[in-house]
RNA sequence: GGAGAGAUGGCCGAGUUGGCUGAAGGCGCUCGCCUGCUAAGCGAGUGUAGGGCAAAAACCUUACCGAGAGUUCGAAUCUCUCUCUCUCCGCCA
């Protein structure tokens, strides 16, 4: 969420904000019930003041045994006024709230106006792409073929979009997950959480997933509790509330969690195989970082996912989102790509993004420095340090050999019981 | 699921016959003084959000004692609803 005063101020900066990224929010609404909104505001409080000065002085009259009825009366005439235009200005704050909340972060000046991913700009392209000698196979195919990966068996258990790990594929998913965290713990300066997966409404609210994207997610039936569609959610939401000390910053969490998205409106994209589920394991990494740092935090982060590939050897790309590709809360996203053979395609593996103020202060995360009064918000961050089953499907395809079979990466042996290939 | 207790500032903790309590007292923190150093001591200050006001300071003002609604001239205090926490019993991985 922006400040109410900054949108104020900056109407025609925020309503080219939102014509770079595409949205139609109504910010004329919004104006006049702001304006209506301050005036009441001024009217309001007069009121309210005199009925605080006058019943302040009934009760020293009541305290000197004297008789205060003409003043309880003119009262019980302001009081009821007051409740009158109460009504307006809850109606007007409504209307400014619910714009308030519906508009997306500013993009950072360093992101590329445009239109949509083709507007997305290249900032580096590591490793190698492999030089396949025959014709590369689909990830689900390989896994199948192998029978690591059963999507058949996973739609009895659920229906589509569910994935089925089986022997040696559901360990190479739980040795990237113990790779990737005793990475960014061991190496990164991470601390490790493990959340709910399970979060209220307010949560959601604070990160910026509700109210405008509900329809993204699985909701608990009868209760006010959401699935996940990201660790990113709990985790952001630990320190929701909280003042921390400046000397703590920056704040570094990772965790690995299930995550849960209803993927609506993808019907018919990505069908097949690990790229598009309901239900993927991701590591995410959160910061919460001082403003002045956060830009330099973004690039750690960033390395700290691009060093999980770097590890296994995969190929992959780095690019800037432009602004019509950003997602809603942040002000500047790099997304991860890596190479997939079978698609002649880079994927995205990891999303790493700066929400500057915009999840604090929904949140109210703040902190305080020495010798300074007041507090300020802190700028959260947060990335994949990657996605889990995505990241299986990179190796499958990058790994595979003519027989079939599928190299494990040097790096992940340690995690796989030394395991030097997944074969027939 | 049954029975009970509770929720007050950064923290602890008073305040429930409604009014002078934005909130005693303590701790912490900030600034100053004092002291070879440390510890202690002394003095002052120390919530958040909004409006007046475009902006810095100052000033004025409103709201906030878990959330929401109500009673009243006036609510931390009374009434109702909800949420959360804790204790005991039952059930359970």
């Amino acid at each position: 969420m922006l400040e109410l005063k900054y949108v104020r101020q900056n109407i025609d900066a925020v309503k080219r904000v939102l014509i770079d990224r595409n949205d139609s929010t109504d910010l004329d609404k919004f104006e006049k019930s702001e304006a209506k909104r301050r005036e009441i505001l001024v009217e309001i409080e007069a009121l309210r003041n005199s009925r605080n000065v006058v019943s302040d002085e009934i009760a020293k009259m009541k305290r000197q045994g004297e008789n205060a009825d003409t003043l309880v009366s003119d009262m019980r005439t302001v009081s009821a006024k007051i409740k009158e235009i109460e009504k307006t200005l809850s109606e007007n704050e409504e209307i400014v709230k619910n714009t308030l909340i519906s508009i997306p972060n500013i993009p950072h000046p360093s992101v590329p106006v445009g239109n949509d991913e083709s507007d997305n700009s290249l900032v580096r392209q590591v490793g190698n792409i492999p030089d396949f000698n025959f014709k590369p196979l689909a990830h689900w195919t390989l896994g199948e073929n192998l029978k690591i990966l059963d999507f058949e068996k996973a739609s009895k258990i659920t229906g589509a979009r569910f994935p089925l790990y089986m022997g040696a594929g559901a360990r190479i998913e739980r040795g990237l997950i113990n790779f990737m965290l005793d990475l960014h713990t061991g190496e990164h300066g991470y601390t490790e959480v493990l959340p709910p997966f399970i979060v209220n409404r307010n949560s959601m609210t604070n990160t910026g997933q509700l109210p405008k994207f509900e329809e993204d997610l699985f909701k608990l039936d009868g209760w006010d509790y959401y699935l996940i569609p990201t660790a990113e959610v709990p985790v952001t939401n630990i320190l929701q509330k909280e003042t921390l000390d400046e000397s703590t910053l920056p704040v570094k969490y990772t965790a690995c969690t299930p995550c849960f998205r209803s993927e609506a409106g993808s019907y018919g994209k990505d069908t097949r195989g690990l790229i598009r589920q309901h239900q993927f394991n991701k590591v995410e990494l959160v910061k919460f970082a001082h403003p002045d740092k956060s830009y330099d935090e973004l690039e750690t982060l960033l390395n700290n996912a691009e060093e999980v590939l770097k590890r296994l050897e995969l190929p992959y790309r780095v690019v800037l989102l432009c602004t019509g590709d950003l997602g809603f809360s942040a002000a500047k996203t790099y997304d991860i790509e890596v190479w997939m053979p079978a698609q002649g395609m880079y994927r995205e593996i990891s999303s790493c993004s700066n929400f500057e103020s915009f999840q604090a202060r929904r949140g109210n995360i703040r902190f305080k420095s020495k010798g300074k009064k007041g507090t300020e918000l802190v700028h959260t961050l947060n990335g994949s340090g990657l996605a889990v089953g995505r990241t299986v499907a990179a190796i499958l395809e990058n790994y595979q050999q003519e027989d079939g079979s599928v190299v494990i990466p040097d790096g992940l042996r340690p995690y796989m019981g030394n395991m030097e290939r997944i074969q027939l």
